[in-house]
DNA sequence: AATGAATGAGGCTTCATTCAT
DNA sequence: CATGAATGAAGCCTCATTCAT
């Protein structure tokens, strides 16, 4: 009596086998775009699988649980974050002249600020995930998104801290420029996402530098 | 776990009677500590009714549901805020001569800014709460805290707008300059509260109104 | 589409509200029952819910978890064994004259064993899980049971060890001897069980007793 | 937790092969070992698999299931004990005179015994199994486990039955008197091994024959 | 008005087993 | 012969919500 059908005849969609690193790569950009999409909390790992089209033990194959994942994808862009910014040379001694003219400065702030966008926030998905959905989980993908941020902190502080010394830039406190810097950037394409306006990195990057180095006041008030 | 368990005899705690209004506001202050203390999709019911120290029958006469606290909370704040805002004098035919004096309008500029903050950021908490956690609930609350964001955009906006036309403020995007300023001051406060500084409002107002209206470039480069 | 139904029309088994120590004491009569009818392991919580015709999530309020259940089932019997080992007055300087005729420290024995079995051997059921059940559970369960053990082994040795010194037994190692009279005393109990024929603790006491003092040879052929 | 996940890239162990005659044994021996160490629940595929350094799927080649492993394991003992009790001679008439002195049966006793045991306990692991952990498997494992014990019951009531016949031993249920000796003598082990004190085969039996045949009443008292 | 015992849908995770390579 | 990636049924547990007292 109600014996379970040994072999249920639903389609039981096609088994696909792929490389261990393949899969694994696989799963975390799934993972992404479902996190990003009902946020983390309300994802459920079912989602990820089927949208992955494997089975949810597949999944576990692969990551310890539904933290492990949402912490390996942060993993990942820190150490992509942190590599791109290593790689980016030091101020130096000035690109040209000690009188460079201000479009170069402005131009070289440009290409500076958007390298550090660039590195985290290489697509939508990663970026809301980044500014809004992975606060708050328990203790250690709090402690990696912090480390993003304080990297990207840091190398703007850094930056901000030389030109002071170039007499490029006014004095002041080089930390809490970077937070305001990093900040007004972050708040624009989150409201971009948050209108559904289109994200376009290069007019934020833009107006950011513009704003940040000349201040909004007209130049007669100021005199 | 967070669940009480009859297992070990509590002393069953006395019951205490307040009238209706005033509970309800209890528990919305309570619930506003726990959300902002482990996140609202990690707080649960059981812990906003013990700390309120109420059964947890009674939380559900005052309101419908988990969600219907959240929003309460993020409804109360949208209220005032829009009272706030709505309250401030129009910036009209400006404050003294045509010809203020720098400090003058670096002064209003704060006091301006200072008073928009003021209306959100009533305490830390609710301050973590509309900067961090209450993001990406499904549907009512993330609206509502939407619509927050948006009065305190718009009426920054408002104000660049006419201190443009006033010729103190150079053209650009009002927009994208209000949303550019309120980034900037937001993640100086959240900053602050992930290092665990003390939040200043007066020395954040301060530099953030100093650079938005300065920038950062020193004036000899600039010329 | 596809809305849940809001209330199923299943008969929705009636609720039962029980005084806290009551439905306590409840689950764990009926565990005991699941527990000793198909094995720690192969039984489910859902099996016990089922049975003691609660939900799932009730007996989550009065235990953290499924070992959490077996183990207050152990330390209950523990408890018990305890308190009635402890009970016992010690043997003492013999109940009658110091050439007490053999029926009488039969007698005493058989009284004597009889205690200690009674203890742990409160029904059928946790005979069995003691005896079979219980065993290799991680960690603190195992200690319980061992506990347990012990408890009965030292009552045992102590006697004996009495028993000795006022020459009523032979020498040997009490140590050993105690181990090997309850072992004998719980196979035949085991057996019984397993055969499907009826424990009787007096008979076994009996044979065990009888066995236990004077051996299986024959009178002539020990001379 | 302790399946093998592909995130730490190990080396992938070079493959081997084996007879499959040779691997079936390797699989049952490494079987027992994990079925003793961690308990037959308990204990999964992939821990028999890996300690085997095999692929989990090899395991399936030569065994049904889980089940059907352990049950090999059960059989292959079953086995052995019945062709070693067979194997003994009946006890036949007498070996010496009918006027045996006491020291020569309780030399045959203990060789007998000894046997007995021998079949069984061929290696601590074996006996471990058989003695804990795979009571309460479902249905085919207990019955192999239940036949082992009442093979041993047997061979030891049919021995006692005709020592008593040849007025060696006293009157008594031959039945119960098997299951009390057999029962002391595993609870000593057990017990040692619970207590991680070696098991010394030889003077268990020592011990127990010796409690056997002459109880533990003293002389005097029994006269 | 207040309570807290009771509930069950739903989430996470494990693991025996299958199967393409 | 051997492999290990893939699978999904099944189990444990949580927690928002209900409801008798």
């Amino acid at each position: 009596m109600s014996v379970p059908r040994p072999k249920s005849r639903q389609p039981r969609r096609q088994r696909t086998y792929l490389r261990a690193d393949v899969r694994r790569a696989q799963i975390l950009d799934v993972a992404k775009r479902v996190f990003v999409r009902r946020g983390y909390h309300v994802a459920n790992v079912a989602d990820i699988c089927k949208e992955a089209r494997i089975g949810r033990g597949t999944l576990y194959q692969y990551f310890d649980n539904k933290q492990a994942v949402m912490l390996a994808l942060m993993e990942e862009l820190a150490t992509r974050v942190a590599s791109v910014l290593d790689a980016r040379p030091p101020i130096g001694p000035l690109p040209g002249a000690s009188k460079a003219p201000v479009e170069m400065i402005v131009g070289f702030c440009r290409k500076r600020l958007r390298e550090v966008l660039d590195a985290v926030f290489v697509d939508e998905a990663t970026l809301r995930l980044i500014l809004r959905d992975a606060r708050g989980l328990d203790g250690t993908v709090d402690e990696v998104i912090a480390t993003i941020d304080r990297l990207m902190l840091r190398a703007m502080e850094r930056d901000i801290k030389i030109a002071q010394e170039l007499r490029l830039l006014r004095k002041g406190n080089p930390r809490l420029i970077a937070r305001y810097l990093l900040g007004g950037v972050e708040k624009m394409v989150l409201t971009a996402l948050a209108n559904d306006e289109p994200v376009d990195l290069d007019s934020i990057v833009e107006v950011a530098v513009e704003l940040e180095l000349f201040g909004i006041l007209t130049e007669e008030v100021r005199r």
